[in-house]
RNA sequence: GUGCCCGUAGCUCAACCGGAUAGAGCACCAGCCUUCUAAGCUGGGGGUUGUGGGUUCGAUUCCCGCCGGGCACACCA
């Protein structure tokens, strides 16, 4: 970077600092753009914060701080102000500098060595293959991606990962629902229970298998039933031995189904997420922990460790020690082990594979999960502050002013395909990133699908658009104009987009340092205003070839931008709308 | 009942890890296209930041109490 305003403001006024108040030497030096353009280009609170250690009057500070300040051609004014602000204003120069910068650096502009190449793991979506993926699924999604691309940005070596929960009881009820539904198909008629999958792609997927193999799973609806307890008595119970008349009576059929619906259901949500543009390095299978014996080796690892009591049967992690509300049962009384077993197995198995930091996204409703996580992996001896958890809020979907009640069971709910059908890619991705994760998202499908300019990625996309058609128009080598003579800029307007320009990798920094993508979308609509602002007032192709080259840097300059930002969040930037 | 998240303009949301006169969009009102894309721009009205205290030179931000909404409190995943 040719020269960056902002450290150099820093120098000056630690050159000051040293003459003003030599012992305060080792105060950080804060410098904000303020929000109001009469508090000039930067501002500096330092005399506040000096106003307290000094105990001394901080306008008085700020003034001798001035006083002090070395010359500099790129600052054109310094003034105290308010409480003892200290604001800065710079010369033309110094703000347009940043061009040149964005021009030359092109798809690297605004990235940053933050994450100095640590390794951080992103674990995100992990929706069980049991049905589509619906809406809250999507917001996962498209958090989870873009903090990913974020951290990478940021410097961080990435992986993406998905936990594929291919070994609970969850799956066994898929399976059963699948088969249930090829009895009916094969008109063997026998009640199908409320708690197992009602989606109609259960249906699917059975009438596939029944096409495939014809009849050669059928068994009686009596021989189905004889040792099922009723539902009305036990719903669980019920589904239990179901799943296990379902297993005697198939045999080794059984697997075929369970191997079926697993692999329809998986292929399903990869081809979900490949469409929606957001991908994966590992597809993690919890059942290899079982399979490679290290759910049996992490828990036999906290029993050495002493944290493991037996009651009434159970094997019991003493999660209470560390900070928990309650114990946790880790293998139950019939010998399986519980999700929360092969969840120790998993984060013991990241830590294995020498993640730096390891961030899980999961949805709210698991926040009462994190004290037990973190508890197993201090006892394990692993550094838990190394693993972040960013909790995503629900999405509730909304018709208009009628809400849509959604249940995954019930198989009634708007898939993820369908929101991406209706509305399309750019726009999910987009209007998802429009709220903070820790906030709860109302998704209007009525003003989604209405395409209306309330979206605003339309907008962002449009400055795009803009720029590109002009550069087109103009028809020049756009790889040229990193060298243009900048000093032509000096409108109000462009002084105001070089800035915003260049607070872009302030930005990148701030957002990736609290996983917050959100904050990239805020900024990218505010690029845009102040350039369609900048394109209705001035012209950017006039006759003056010195004065049409600095612009067209500058429109350049912007494009660069709003890829740069788009890429992160997962949107294209088309060259024409 | 306990824990976590959230209460900001009529609506949907921001606010740079304590800063200056709390900002956008939508909606509403008044203007701007024979000129590089009007999915755009310019101007206007709109606020006791749920509420009551506390810390501070300074609070939407930090602490405590209330009120309201969401979520979670399994030998389910």
């Amino acid at each position: 970077m040719a020269f960056d305003p902002k450290s150099h403001l820093s120098d000056l006024l630690r050159a000051a600092l040293k003459s003003v108040a030599p012992l305060q030497g080792d105060i950080a030096i804060l410098l904000e753009r303020p929000k109001q353009a009469s508090h000039g280009d930067f501002a500096a609170n330092l005399a506040l914060q000096l106003a307290k250690l000094m105990k001394a009057n901080p306008r008085e500070i700020a003034a001798r701080l001035v006083r002090e300040l070395p010359l500099s051609p790129w600052v054109d004014a310094v003034e105290v102000a308010g409480a003892g602000f200290i604001n800065f204003r710079l010369a033309a120069a110094a703000k347009t500098g940043v061009v040149k910068d964005i021009l030359e650096a092109g798809t690297d502009y605004g990235r940053n060595s933050l994450g100095n190449g640590s390794k951080v793991q992103v674990e995100f979506v992990s929706a069980n293959p049991t049905g589509p993926l619906h809406v809250g699924h999507g917001r996962g999604a498209a958090y989870g991606a873009s903090l990913a691309s974020l951290l990478a940005f940021a410097g961080f070596a990435v992986s993406r990962e998905y936990y594929v929960n291919d070994a609970g009881r969850q799956m066994d009820i898929l399976a059963l629902s699948c088969w249930l539904r090829y009895l009916a198909l094969c008109d063997e008629q026998l009640p199908f229970p409320g708690n197992a999958y009602q989606g109609d792609y259960v249906s699917g997927m059975a009438q596939q298998i029944a096409n495939a193999h014809g009849k050669r799973h059928v068994h009686p609806a009596a021989a189905v039933l004889a040792c099922v307890r009723a539902a009305k008595d036990d719903a669980d119970a019920h589904l239990d031995d179901l799943i296990k008349a379902a297993k005697d009576l198939l045999g080794e059929d059984w697997n075929y189904f369970h191997q079926h619906v697993l692999a329809e259901q998986l292929a399903g949500c990869r081809a979900d997420l490949e469409e929606f543009g957001v991908h994966f390095d590992v597809w993690f299978s919890e059942r290899s922990l079982y399979d490679t014996g290290m759910v049996d080796k992490a828990v036999a690892a906290l029993e050495k460790a002493g944290h493991i009591y037996l009651q009434d049967g159970a094997k019991w992690f003493r999660s209470t020690a560390f900070g928990d509300e309650k114990d946790r049962v880790v293998q139950r009384d019939n010998g399986l082990f519980t999700y929360f077993a092969s969840d120790i197995a998993y984060h013991l198995n990241k830590f294995e594979r020498g993640f730096d930091r390891v961030v899980d996204v999961w949805g709210a409703d698991h926040h009462g999960y994190i004290q037990r996580v973190r508890g197993a992996l201090t006892a394990l001896h692993c550094d838990e502050s190394r693993l972040d958890v960013a909790l995503v809020q629900f999405v509730s979907l909304w018709r208009g002013t009628e809400k849509v009640s959604m249940s995954t069971r019930a198989g009634e709910y708007v898939t993820l395909r369908e929101l991406r059908e209706e509305v399309g890619n750019d726009s999910c991705r987009f209007f998802y990133m429009l709220r903070k994760p820790e906030q709860a998202l109302d998704f209007d499908l009525e003003l989604a699908k209405s395409q209306s300019n309330d979206n605003p990625v339309y907008y962002v996309q449009y400055a795009h658009a803009r720029v590109s058609s002009v550069l087109l128009a103009w028809g020049g080598d756009v790889a040229k104009l990193a060298g243009a003579d900048l000093s032509p800029l000096e409108g109000e307007k462009e002084l105001a987009l070089a800035a915003r320009l260049a607070a872009f990798p302030e930005v990148i920094a701030d957002a990736a340092r609290d996983y917050a993508p959100h904050a990239i979308a805020f900024y990218l609509k505010d690029a845009a205003a102040d350039f369609h602002s900048y394109y209705n007032a001035e012209r950017i192709l006039v006759e003056d070839t010195a004065q049409r080259t600095a612009r067209l840097a500058l429109a350049a300059a912007l494009r660069q931008v709003l890829r740069n930002g788009l890429a992160i969040l997962g949107v294209t930037a088309p060259e024409s709308m």
